[in-house]
DNA sequence: CCGTTTGCCTAAAAGAGTTAGGCAGATGCA
DNA sequence: TGCATCTGCCTAACTCTTTTAGGCAAACGG
């Protein structure tokens, strides 16, 4: 039998084709199998299980994101790296919802400490060199920033903000010239009441 | 035979309990069948699909939450109240994980409009009479509270902020810190470079 | 008390994941 | 070049989940 050249690889690249197209939900073993016209059982040679599939996809992405992030933060400080930055990841999402969806799977530690998660912790915290932080704000900031744009994007994706008044792209500029504004001043530990 | 006085309703808090116990993604008729020892097809004279008693657990999960928010926030104004309503989804994704992530669901428009989703909106926009933003800015900040909370609870619970140095405790009060001092002080649009 | 409704059943099919074992084309070594 | 091994893809078989069709008996309404 003519052999299809199966790798690993190619059967994570060709999920996350399917999971920009479908949705990452839809990526199964059985809909790789199809798209290379072979067998399920043949990915077994190339994959241990269906959730090795899945992790590889998240994986790919997230190398794809911090490629993305790195040309983007080039050459860039303050407010025009923290723009860049959060566009990056807000584009590649509408570009890539699959693969965007795969990158929020859980990995376990291993599999996490091998992955570009390192990277994106690494970049989000370049991005606060533009601004005056010390430790432990800087990593409560770096926490904010991955909660607002995981979380917005998340909303915006899902329809959370369907069809409201006014449209989500100035939502999203002022947010950031907001965080901008809070990353510049840092309110000390336990504010005044007012 | 024995009837198992089996409905809608009560399928669905079965399968709340077995998503919190097991995780959402282990929601399945089988089990729920088990639970109520009674066949799989028995299920389908409560329930379309499974899709359908996916969807009653979120139903349920938001009911609970606008619940708990609309109890967290009588009597309360400004940074407390803000404080309470953002500790409600925290607590509540913490004790109930699987009915938070019901609640992730994305629902076709007819159901969402049926759901909790308007009562959360608008509790949310109440966080904000007691700072001073006039539309659309209050839609901006409605939105990016509801991203940085849901953002920030999906990742400490996906374990993004791992075992690292200042623990979540720490940051999620700074966090609500940094949010009350933006919204006392939210910036103008297009503000200057420095 | 009987007829209808309805709740749970069995049976069966389809799709997905996974394992075991086979065959032939590719690869490697003399 | 020739032969042995390896490896990639195959068939077969089983499990689990979802879904549909049709049956039987308990509950219910008049």
């Amino acid at each position: 039998m003519a052999r299809a050249g199966l790798t690993a690889e190619r059967l994570a690249r060709a999920g996350a084709e399917l999971a920009d197209e479908a949705g990452f939900d839809q990526v199964t073993l059985s809909a790789v199998a199809r798209r290379f016209d072979v067998k399920v059982a043949s990915l077994y040679s190339h994959l241990a299980s269906s959730q090795e599939l899945k992790t590889r996809i998240a994986l790919l992405a997230l190398e794809e994101m911090a490629d993305r992030v790195a040309a983007a933060l080039a050459g860039r400080a303050g407010k025009d790296a923290l723009t860049a930055f959060a566009d990056v990841y807000r584009d590649y999402a509408r570009e890539h919802p699959g693969r965007y969806a795969a990158a929020q799977l859980r990995l376990d530690a291993e599999t996490a400490a091998a992955s570009a998660g390192a990277r994106h912790a690494q970049m989000t915290r370049a991005i606060l060199r533009g601004y005056d932080l010390a430790e432990p704000d800087q990593t409560h900031a770096v926490r904010m920033l991955g909660s607002v744009f995981h979380g917005y994007i998340s909303l915006e994706m899902g329809g959370g903000f369907s069809h409201s008044a006014p449209d989500t792209q100035e939502t999203w500029s002022r947010m950031l010239d907001a965080l901008d504004a809070l990353l510049r001043n840092w309110p000390a530990a336990d504010p005044p009441a007012s």
